[in-house]
DNA sequence: CTCCAAAATTGACCGTGGTCATTTAATTGG
DNA sequence: CCAATTAAATGACCACGGTCAATTTTGGAG
């Protein structure tokens, strides 16, 4: 029972989610083939699958990724005080999310972990998320009659289902931010 | 310029809808798989694209079809003049969405029109969703501050909050209508 | 009735994600 | 240093959604 992964696994897994990395940045998560990846990085096509269960788990691990740099740069930059400041700061992470439908898409399918041993890195960036949140909600002067976390939890809330409308054709004449805002407005600020 | 749709083609695609709702009644949503509707059908398989853009056009009609029922139900009994009596009418259309994790993934990604043209019968009943609640706001006593549209918009994006916790195995200590009534307490009520 | 253009249908074919028995490489015990 | 054992990698193969040029059916127009 000693090491059982060996220096070579690391380096196939390491170089295959450069090769994928990298065609993302060229062209985007939905273009991405898993053969692809494999050609690039020189290991056969089964050989992908015995480092990662699916295509999504990997899309998840990059995804995961930029979702919580996002969240770095939130909780670095100061305390916003206010609902607007909030939206703001919370920015880079829903541009992230709506950069791709696709990305989206995959997103919403993995913000809460299907099992419990199976608790994947978008399901953490949206916990994080709603931690964050109640932070600044603590710190900041809103309603007090429920539990900030639960506060939090609805502005999660409202920001999907203000994205998903930004998706919707029906309702673009309402730009993402001044939708949410209103939202979080009357969540955040009753009778205010 | 007669008539441009032929009796043919009304009764082919007829029979593909009524397989395909037979397979997904005996083996759910996430089994049906478009070669044994064409089987079933006794058709070619270009017959069926030629009938329905993709699988998921398909689905969206039978799950909208369903979904339809829920609301048809649901505005057919007493207006609710509660937070519990709201989360009881909808009852039905949330157990229909999370009857399957397929079903609540693809009602998701459907929920918003991707195109004015093209408007499905899930993005369809997500709206009349929002009109038939903000109907039973509009009847009863809960905040004023806000337009009900709004409130509505807020208990739809709150039954999803809800929905998606219910499967996330982190949160499955509280039930799905205990944790809705705990937000829509705190979204219609504030300060009550 | 015959012929024709438009509509509907066909099925061989493709792209791509995913599997698995087999082969190759690394690790360990003697 | 050499088996023996375990981990890793391979690539032919499969499943299944989706395409499209070719074929058949349909409903008039003359």
């Amino acid at each position: 029972m000693a090491k059982a992964v060996q220096q070579r696994t690391l380096k196939t897994r390491a170089r295959l989610l450069e090769v994928a990395q990298t065609l993302v940045k060229q062209g985007g998560y939905e273009a991405l083939r898993v053969e692809e990846v494999v050609l690039g990085a020189e290991v056969a096509k089964g050989t992908f699958f015995a480092h990662f269960r699916d295509k999504d788990a990997l899309m998840e691990i990059l995804i995961g990724a930029e979702l919580e740099a996002c969240l770095d740069q939130a909780a670095a930059g100061a305390v916003p005080d206010s609902v607007a400041g909030i939206i703001a700061a919370l920015g880079p992470y829903h541009r992230c999310i709506s950069s791709e439908r696709y990305v989206y898409d995959l997103a919403l399918r993995y913000s809460g972990a299907a099992a419990v041993e199976e608790i994947g890195p978008i399901s953490r960036s949206f916990e994080r998320y709603c931690l964050l949140v109640d932070a600044w909600i603590h710190a900041g002067t809103y309603r007090q009659d429920v539990p900030s976390l639960l506060l939090a939890e609805g502005v999660q809330a409202f920001a999907i289902q203000a994205l998903s409308l930004q998706f919707c054709a029906l309702h673009e004449a309402t730009s993402f931010e001044d939708r949410l805002k209103v939202y979080l407005d009357a969540w955040l600020l009753p009778g205010g």
